[in-house]
DNA sequence: TATGAATGAGGCTTCATTCAT
DNA sequence: AATGAATGAAGCCTCATTCAT
């Protein structure tokens, strides 16, 4: 169910998606879905908390364990891979969520809120290291980094879908990389 | 009607916003929206070409005529002063329509990319123009930083929004720029 | 439509009507109910209304126009009538929908006081203009005269369709009468 | 279970108080519900049978063994007082039940009726007592009389929750007991 | 006995659009 | 050009009840 839901909420968004369709996708029955989600509100939630969960334990075909730079590079390419195979029609199924938010959402918000912190600790976390083993320069802000990221992949990707094209994202990415490594490059210096 | 309609995408989305509400924000009647235009998708259509006219011309309030990197940053920092007179409750108002795109909306998806490729053409113009003064490195793909800049804008915003916080939003800009600007001091050596 | 509604409430409630029926048993469209009321709350307090003008203006089968004992033994049995004529299996239409009041249903509450109270002064005006010609104890509170006269009106046709059976509604009446006359034979002493 | 029922359609009548409501409020389980009372109907006559035995019984907060005048004095108040301690905002809880009858609901109005008529025979057991001291005129129809109580205490404490407020409850009460009087005193003549 | 998952009909309301004036 | 009445499909949710454990 909450499957279901995560794979409509990505291809049409939360509003354009009815609880019915969820159930129908489901096939469940009508007090099932608010039996177990006491409104629609509670399953984006649900989806929320699977989507961290997926972060957390490296399922999703997303992996957050970042310990060298190509593993970073493969952050990004997966991204781009993962979009493509949806022919460019979709983009980052946490920022289709968080782009619907309105100031009424305050849950949902927080619940997303939490997701791109996570991400954001684990990018930041590789840095972190890095910066330990010495090879980064002494002054760079880990977590200013971790928020460039973030920033470059989900505007990319929403670039992606706009544009149908796979090639902004792939050459966002490419600059995002590039910035990155200089600081590592300039701390052998 | 087409001000009071890009206000409320803007703010709530289009899905959220339904004709009514436009109608009673621009204190019309039923059949006067149905006579400009056509149907839902038209008055989207109509707001998307009000940005499109609003880069073109500079009205609104973010300016596109880039000359020089004060410029450049200027157009970061006015993105971060617009997203905070909202209180960081909402992101890019062509974002927010773009995300809400599915595979039905194609005519919708096509006025979104103009307007995605038209801010790219004015910020590439830019690089362009540095290059040709041999400000910038020889080797630079001027496109390739303009779908840069507006990745990052894009997620930036979006980040802000859902962390109701304009920090990991100047950090990204503030990246950004520091990568762009590597190109222009590189370029000296 | 108001009508249509009217009827339901009185036969099955307010709770028990949903808006649905009220839209079929007028042979109207779902849209047309709400765009004249804007909630369900808004046909109760539609139908209460139209319930205040009947009693002032006199349509509807209970005359509030009492100028004589016989008009107020007649107003008593009137109601007797009307009941009988659905055999005795509903109570006051305004009753019904006063007794499914909860502390949510503010508004509507302040619809039926406000009728109560008008029953209550044409009731009133009926002793204050008796007592003017002498004809009733100097002493009568006639405010209270007719909240006794409401109140066993209400409670009478509660129990008559409790009871399925006018008898008791009746014999309260007759009791109710005869207390009301004393007041005018003592008078006379 | 049923202390909680009874509460419940007191508080928002029978219609407005779903089976999981009660379930909820009693911290049982749906199974022990459909249980012990086959459906929702099987509860509503429970919770009647509830007051059939507290008047029987005398437990509850109004006692039906009235052996003088005080006593009926104190019958009338108590309900008062007891309207009062729920700031005017119920009526009589068999009332209320009562009010939502439709013709379906033949099995419930029997319940219903029982208590009605028990209520008027420990009223007329009263007056027939009075009678046979010769405390009470020879013509006097003692079953008239209590159905003329019945009728003002269910009318008055409706229309002391229309209004939320005491005042018409105590003028219709004194009202009824000065004509209850009339009886007894010019018996005495 | 006891629990709560499952069911699907129906309740209230909004939506996008068309029609009549 | 302008107004708002009319339409009915669909959206979100609750209800009363049954079933499986």
């Amino acid at each position: 169910m909450v499957k279901a839901a995560s794979e409509l909420f990505h291809k049409q968004g939360v509003r354009a998606t009815s609880p019915d369709e969820i159930i129908e996708a489901s096939r469940t029955g009508k007090g099932q879905f608010y039996h177990y989600f006491k409104s629609k509100e509670g399953i984006v939630h649900a989806v929320l908390e699977s989507h961290l969960e997926a972060i957390k334990t490296g399922s999703g075909p997303i992996k957050y364990e970042i310990h060298s730079w190509k593993d970073l590079e493969k952050w990004f390419r997966s991204h781009v891979d993962w979009q493509m195979s949806f022919g460019m029609t979709r983009g980052c199924p946490i920022g289709t969520v968080a782009n619907e938010l309105t100031e009424e959402d305050e849950l949902i918000r927080q619940d997303v809120s939490l997701i791109i912190e996570l991400m954001k600790y684990k990018l930041a976390a590789f840095f972190i290291r890095e910066k330990a083993k010495g090879l980064l320069r002494k002054d760079t802000d880990e977590e200013r980094l971790a928020d460039f990221c973030i920033a470059t992949l989900q505007g990319a990707m929403l670039v992606g879908k706009i544009r149908r094209n796979k090639r902004p994202v792939e050459m966002a990415f490419r600059e995002a990389m590039e910035h990155l490594k200089y600081y590592a490059t300039t701390s052998r210096q």
